[in-house]
DNA sequence: CTGAAAGCGCTTACAG
DNA sequence: CTGAAAGCGCTTACAG
């Protein structure tokens, strides 16, 4: 590969004149420019990021940490940071963690040798080690579907999980609802523990909320966890006319638990979801749910990201942003009965 | 960030020995090994992966290009890819080209600039100037999911779509279908040909091909280009006791439109995809299907590239993977009829 | 407007 | 076993 040298020595300029030349400095001649932008062109020639990085301390790369990018929730987000911010001249590089805790760490390890411009993370071990390699870290860092731990001054970006499962409750109230199951992931998860928190605290408001019979747990987040945990729900309570599940996956896990059985859906019972993935669409799903609005919160996060690295004195608001309702078919009303 | 000189000043010796020392050079004493790496733990010190690469002429990062990151076929090999590899150390940079040439394009000039050490490669514009590019590249380059250009020397790892279609359309065959249908794909795709072959010449080995009548290519390759494909076919011929998709998602949007017509699927048609999508296992769609082995692609691919970053003189062989059928509930027999 | 020089943070022959 | 020096491919004050 040709370097800066051989243009140089082609033209018979000093290297410091064809880096002028191809970084547009205004102290060039138009002739000179031209020059080089000839032989730049004839020696396919192509700057060295490398050796521009090391000098300029900029490597216009940011670092995406993410669970798992075949979740297609966070391929979402990543599309989104990805969107706005090679509009900016970055690269992103992701990092999946499988929700392990070392990976977690050997991501940001990685991203100081590498230089990275600055990191959006979604974190789930928030252990004292990790936190203490962050608050030393020299590099702006936003967190993204994740809330920033007090230890640490770095915005995040995340759905107000809370306010949308009051939001999700209240919509099956208005539809004549008072009999509300709820299917929820493991205790561990924050954002399980908040979309719980706006069940209950929504239910007790109208004297609905019945712990010991409306509530499952289930044992993880995915579609099986869903078939077992409403299994487990309705023989709890058999006369729920509603069901919320905390994601979508356990929806639709719901959803297959009652086809199975042929307990039509939504004359006999309703269900609920959250997240509106991909799924939630096919005919025999049609899942009313939650919206998390992937884009926004990709994009946002990455301008958070953008006017930190922008200035670095300043640390810009987080961002709680809304989730939206979905209406498709598998809520009913029980107004008219 | 503290750096090397850094270090070196605090223990009084001289960079080049704290650089032997942190890379395991033989030839370091014991004890100066032992206080260096004392140091770099006391100054949390990391080496510049960006200086090191500038001058080791070796970035330890590969790059992935491919179609969507968030179509979960992609995202399957993805993670492949990058299992076998950060095994090995190296990072790798997904570049999504939303089948869009000029991002194909970007896509290598990026590599070239930030001086990868390989790349895996699933482009959909085999232009003149992309070609041009890529044999003017001094990097070791395999094509994945894809077929090389004559032109170019480089191996490739796909599947063998002909041979996994014939397999299909054998199946049915012995499962006593006689009047087969077949939605393809549109005629750009090289993937959609070859598995539209498999069927043409597996129903004509037999004298089975109807080529007016049971074929119809779809506008797109997504679930309403199947549920439209779907419509025409059965018009055409409503007399077809199963139909090939030439993919899952084509394959479940017929199952929709079957669904909503109320024709029962297997027990009036039987229904075969082609990918084996998380989607084909819910349990309404139950979708017979041939599988593309993601993950052994995946960690070939990584493989050959590997090998080819160990000898740069060599290019190893390319790989032809088969598929494998997935039996599930969409086809029927029609033997004991 | 242009060139010579220093330097980014490392590694690696070359001496000793 | 250790150090001084050169150099990877650039950029950027500093002179002129």
């Amino acid at each position: 590969m040709a370097n800066i040298k051989d243009i140089a020595k082609h033209l018979g300029v000093a290297v410091s004149t064809v880096s002028r030349a191809m970084n547009n400095h205004p102290d060039v001649s138009e002739e000179t420019k031209q020059q080089v932008m000839e032989a730049i062109r004839a020696f396919n020639y192509r700057p060295n990021a490398i050796a521009r990085g090391l000098i300029r301390k900029k490597t216009f790369t940011i670092g995406l940490m993410i669970p798992e990018i075949s979740d297609p929730f966070f391929s979402g987000l990543a599309r989104a940071v990805e969107r706005t911010l090679f509009g900016h001249g970055y690269q992103v590089v992701y990092g999946n963690t499988d929700r392990n805790p070392d990976k977690e760490k050997q991501f940001i390890a990685n991203a100081i040798e590498r230089q990275f411009d600055g990191l959006i993370i979604t974190p789930d071990f928030l252990d004292a080690t990790f936190i203490e390699m962050l608050s030393s870290l020299e590099m702006p860092v936003v967190f993204l579907r994740r809330r920033t731990p007090q230890e640490l001054s770095m915005p995040y970006v995340d759905v107000d999980h809370y306010q949308a499962a009051t939001v999700a409750v209240n919509y099956l109230l208005e539809l004549g609802h008072k009999k509300i199951g709820f299917i929820g992931m493991p205790e561990s998860s924050f954002t399980g523990t908040q979309r719980l928190l706006g069940y209950k605290d929504t239910m007790r408001k109208y004297g609905l909320l019945s712990e010991s019979t409306d509530i499952v747990v289930a044992e993880g987040r995915h579609i099986p966890n869903g078939r077992k945990a409403m299994s487990e729900l309705y023989e709890q309570n058999p006369h729920l006319t509603a069901v919320f599940a905390a994601n979508d996956l356990l929806g639709i896990g719901s959803l297959e638990w009652l086809a199975k059985r042929d307990i039509k859906v939504p004359e006999q019972i309703s269900v609920m979801g959250f997240d509106n993935l991909e799924y939630a669409e096919l005919h025999w799903i049609q899942l009313t749910t939650m919206e998390q609005p992937t884009h926004r919160m990709g994009s946002k996060a990455a301008e958070l990201l953008l006017q930190m690295i922008a200035d670095k004195t300043q640390t810009p608001p987080s961002d709680l942003i809304e989730a939206r309702l979905i209406e498709r078919q598998s809520c009913q009303s029980l107004k008219r009965t």
